[in-house]
DNA sequence: GCCAACGTTGGC
DNA sequence: GCCAACGTTGGC
């Protein structure tokens, strides 16, 4: 059981659109980026995830699952190009800024504090602890 | 809106 | 196989 890190650009993909598809998911689609493509190649059923809206508004925002393995990318036909499928578990309390996890001494070697580009990223499970304490959910 | 950082492309 | 040029991302 791996945790993850899904970014969006909210006027994009936002997690109101995630949360509207229900338990069926949604393709993580649109990926061209091998890191974050391997990420999605180790993802398992099961996965949980943080979804983290960047650009404007620069926070996570709630809990994802893996509800499907990477499998061909539908909106590309190149065949380098894959994606799992994501469902919206729960919203966080209260979102979790960048700047919080910038702050936080135990959160300073996140992915997402160090490399802002990677768009799909490995999260540790101390920092998902830490970090859904800090969103008011529950892990 | 700007620009630094990063990844990718393509000429050599 | 190197590296300059280019495009994109995302924090500020």
């Amino acid at each position: 059981m791996a945790y993850w890190l899904f970014k969006s650009e909210a006027d994009v993909w936002s997690w109101d659109q995630q949360v509207a598809k229900g338990d069926i998911g949604e393709e993580w689609n649109g990926v061209r980026n091998y890191q974050a493509r391997n990420n999605m190649r180790q993802m398992q059923l099961g996965d949980l995830g943080f979804f983290y809206h960047s650009r404007a508004e620069k926070e996570i925002v709630g809990i994802v699952e893996v509800c499907a393995l990477a499998h061909q990318d539908s909106t590309t036909e190149d065949a380098r190009w894959d994606c799992v499928d994501i469902k919206a578990v729960r919203p966080f309390g209260s979102p979790v800024t960048l700047a919080m996890c910038k702050q936080n001494p135990r959160l300073i070697d996140m992915v997402l504090v160090n490399n802002s580009r990677l768009s799909v990223q490995p999260v540790t499970a101390d920092e998902w602890a830490i970090i859904c304490e800090l969103g008011a959910t529950q892990p």
